[in-house]
DNA sequence: ACCCTTTAGTAAATCGATTCTCTTCCCGTT
DNA sequence: AACGGGAAGAGAATCGATTTACTAAAGGGT
């Protein structure tokens, strides 16, 4: 019993120089047994009978040899996997990676990770990575802009998610209020001929967005001209949807002084097809963005549009699925969390001049 | 022997419905082993003995019953985790946004997972980050535009490294091309006298881009004027810190007709602190950007700049390391890979006025 | 009838940590 | 002298899958 305990840390300065230290050698080396160290290192309240010299050697003797519990025993002892999925239509859009800014810091506070997938809007993959994220033991999911169909055996909230599916937590903008934000700014400034560039039908704020715009036309008393309408084709995130679809709507022949673009990035491309056609911004129409993109600001003029606190967004979704994961089956989560969106006025914008 | 086999799928048609099917109650339900099952679901060559009758029933059962091996328990045994860590400053950058979406494909296919961290340049994340992704037992690391000093037990490759460290791959752009083909075309167009903003001193980029515009610049005859050097300053992202620069460039007296900028996002800055003082682009100075964000070319101008293939980048940085893991210690990896440049020609740069 | 080879599996160790249940040993009481 | 009880720690089961070594029965050849 006590000729173990003549190894002395002194005697042995460096061990095993390739195997890292696990529970078992970091025993050995001591001369106890895993079981004591482990409640040790835990601060268990079942090593209350441990002398404080022992506990002391334990702790130093760990520190000097730099050791660290195998996480993935503990995750399968535990079934913990302190592990996230995060699901978003692509890494490289803005709008997710803004999302995902906001996740990371409270996750990592709380010494949880996330894994990251992006579909690309495939629908295979859609339906496929849940369940490949649930095989990885992730203990919950955020989906970004990306439609959850199903039930899933963990918690879900998603962020821009619309359906009501059970299990799922949706984080949403107030599209009423967005709508009215940006329809009363246009008003006030004179504009009655309002063209729109609708969402590609796999956005899940497409739709939401529109009957928004619809009621806060119809509060203002305008109304929406079919003609004026014009829809995003294509799953490129690139201006040239934008571009061409504004093209289109200028060729037409229906007139209009101000155009409210589905977000940043086709209002960009509107932009640039408005000047092309010879006229000018504010001058002839004014343009109004979605979404407040880091472009949106560095734009000359630079755009007015309605900003989505994304960052936010992903703060609260982190936050929320913690909570749900931490009290898991204690009553039921909330079905949805409504933020609210904010005008940003910059120069795209002026007084109509008809 | 034979009373557990009388278990048959019609009897018992939905096993228990909250617990997730193990290999225990998948074997029980058989009537079998679970060595047989974990034998017979990986193909094992030792499992050339199982008569096919068998082995169809398993599979069917496994489907059925919609079996999944446990992830943690399977890493555990193979002391594989299939997943790798990703370190970057800031995800909502672009540039880094722009890298993970390269890594993903290839990663995915394997069938790796990665976990994000950022580290918004804290020296203390920095350090601390790549430890714990080792905790998390990542079997490589991808450091994005992040200084890595130590080696560690674990493959690393690093996008935009350039110190040589034992173990550590880098990713690199030839900064020597970049810089040639920026000052070649300013050259052409007539530019002698060109401003310069360098970049902060945590990006890792800045002083191999800076010793390479002295040699470009060497190579054609131009002097690079202190004068017409400013530095960025201030670990924004925005194109605030382009701007304040670009006023003091353009107040410090000395008189010059291009600008070569650190990064797009540093350029749009300039170009509006160039326009703000009253001087067109490309009429009087021309503006010359680095990386191709999507933004650049959403510029009015567009803006002219030297592209690096970060998409590119991510992915040879995800190949790269997942060959290095798989024949760990098999020959001395690469210390670096170059990927070359492109310079895209827009709309803001053009002939010298003087 | 005996031995050898397949066939059809099974038992048990293992990966590394956790945790509940036991032993001892020793000290102080009655 | 016997007993209770706390101190100090050891043993063993467990999480779920994998894998090596082994067994038991059946078939085939001489």
């Amino acid at each position: 019993m006590s000729r173990k305990k003549t190894a002395r840390s002194e005697d042995f300065p460096a061990p095993d120089p390739e195997q890292p230290v696990n529970l078992k050698s970091l025993a050995e080396f001591l001369g106890l047994a895993p079981a004591t160290i482990s409640l040790v290192m835990n601060r268990s309240p079942a090593s209350r009978s441990i002398p404080k010299r022992t506990k002391d050697r334990i702790l130093a003797e760990a520190k000097r040899l730099n050791y660290r519990p195998n996480f993935l025993a503990r995750s399968l002892r535990h079934q913990r996997s302190f592990t996230i999925g995060v699901v978003v239509p692509e890494v490289s859009e803005g709008y997710a990676a803004m999302v995902m800014s906001g996740i990371e810091d409270d996750l990592l506070r709380e010494g949880y990770f996330y894994f990251v997938v992006s579909h690309r809007h495939r629908a295979d993959l859609i339906e496929e990575y849940p369940k490949i994220l649930l095989e990885r033991a992730v203990e919950g999911i955020i989906a970004v802009d990306t439609p959850c169909e199903r039930a899933l055996p963990v918690p879900i909230v998603s962020v821009s998610g619309h359906r009501e599916v059970e299990g799922v937590t949706n984080i949403v903008l107030d599209h009423s209020l967005a709508a009215r934000l940006a329809l009363q700014h246009l008003f006030q400034l004179g504009h009655r001929k309002i063209a729109f560039i609708k969402g590609q039908a796999f956005s899940s704020d497409t739709e939401s967005r529109w009957r928004a715009i619809h009621e806060a036309a119809g509060e203002l008393g305008l109304c929406v001209n079919p003609k004026l309408t014009a829809r995003l084709e294509g799953d490129s995130s690139s201006p040239a949807l934008g571009y061409e679809v504004t093209k289109q709507l200028l060729n037409a022949g229906d007139d209009f002084t101000a155009l409210f673009a589905f977000n940043d990035v086709s209002a960009i491309g509107a932009m640039r097809a408005i000047r092309d056609a010879g006229r000018t911004i504010p001058g002839d129409i004014s343009v109004v963005g979605f979404d407040d993109i880091q472009s949106a600001a560095f734009q000359s003029p630079g755009l007015t549009t309605v900003r989505q606190p994304l960052r936010r967004m992903g703060e609260i979704a982190a936050q929320t699925l913690l909570q749900r994961i931490d009290q898991s089956k204690n009553g039921r989560p909330p079905k949805s969390i409504t933020v609210e969106p904010e005008l940003i006025i910059r120069e795209s914008t002026a007084a109509a001049s008809r």
